[in-house]
DNA sequence: CAACTTCCATAACGGACGGTATATAATATA
DNA sequence: TATATTATATACCGTCCGTTATGGAAGTTG
């Protein structure tokens, strides 16, 4: 049993790149979400035949799982830098005005990859759903921390409650996600996010 | 060409009652989505077999927008009620307490169905998608309208942008739908909505 | 060169999908 | 009772799914 992909330059070389392989899937699973991307829309979006596939990747929920890392370390570096803004209102424009930006940009797909990853349904994705899930909840605790935080050094009211308020903005976070993917205009979400700012409380 | 079923009484009468059937079969789509609810799941759910199924409903489409008809009347019914509320505040309230007891009850299916609807991806889906898109903006419409009422009747401030407040209000709405369905507890959607509604604009 | 290893292309696998043809059972009408 | 009409039950259709077996092409190593 092999533990990874042998480092031996023996043998006739692959013919296409790797990573650029995975950024093409990664497309295409945001896009389509993980049910509804099929192995023909993967290998033609990637350029490789199935079995290339196969053996460079594993299998679909293999590949899935590698676009959703390369996903959230390119896509999701947002969230992790807004965790370091001097005070919970510029946290959560960071994080908000972030979430315009990668969920309703030009170039690449609208919407969540991991909502759609969340909402999959199939049988199959339980893991799929379980992966975001378990992602999912680890933001939320760090931001409940540094919601915390913030209040410690106030520039949160006391009356104000950190889990509520990470729950809160995180709706809207994915309620941004939702309209985006729905067809919402960049113009309609960005007076969504100053709506939400102008109402966020503390300095 | 026959425009609608006949209303005679000839021939075998069918064993199954029709509302019944759609009520189960909304469950199924509800919990499942109309990608993942296969017709398999949903005659066994009906307690019908195939042929009766599409006799009665015509296909799986057909069906779907049914159920996604009773599914408005009665279980978004609260969305209408909202409108009657009194101030702007207590419009949102009436909103986001019918979203947690709707979305996140004990015998329904968690989370939304028009928002599984909406972000099912497959190609046949959508019809599905544009039928969601069109009876959500209809909401988002009135909503709007209602807040733009709330804000000449001064219970709303005056710097307040009645269209970015119904985008905010209702992405905290498919938050909840969106945490519902990934398994968030009712208390921990309590604790959103009331921090929602303490930083709710206005009277 | 031959031997070996790895990748690519074709085509096929079993299974699930949405949808239906056919035959039979049950009722109303005449 | 005979006939027409409609519902049910079974079995099947073609298509697509994720996955893989097979045969040959391309490269490295002796």
């Amino acid at each position: 049993m092999e533990v990874e992909t042998a480092p031996t330059t023996k043998g006739r070389p692959r013919e296409f790149c790797v990573d650029k392989a995975l950024v093409d899937a990664l497309h295409i699973f945001w896009a389509k979400g993980y049910d509804g991307a099929s192995m023909t829309d993967l290998t033609e979006a990637m350029g490789i035949t199935k079995p290339s596939l196969y053996a460079a990747f594993g299998n679909k929920e293999a590949l899935f799982h590698k676009a959703l890392d390369l996903y959230e370390a390119e896509k999701l570096e947002y969230t992790r830098a807004a965790l370091d803004q001097p005070t919970a209102r510029k946290v959560a424009e960071y994080y908000l005005r972030g979430a315009l930006d990668t969920h309703c940009g030009a170039t690449d797909p609208k919407g969540c990859m991991g909502l759609l990853g969340t909402l999959a349904c199939s049988p199959e994705a339980d893991s799929i759903k379980a992966d975001v899930v378990r992602r999912r909840a680890s933001s939320h605790r760090a931001l409940v921390e540094r919601f915390e935080r913030a209040k410690a050094e106030g520039d949160l009211p006391a009356q104000i409650d950190p889990e509520g308020l990470t729950s809160h903005m995180l709706a809207i976070l994915q309620g941004i996600t939702v309209q985006a993917s729905a067809g919402a205009s960049r113009a309609e979400l960005e007076r969504l996010v100053d709506t939400s700012l102008a109402l966020w409380p503390g300095k």
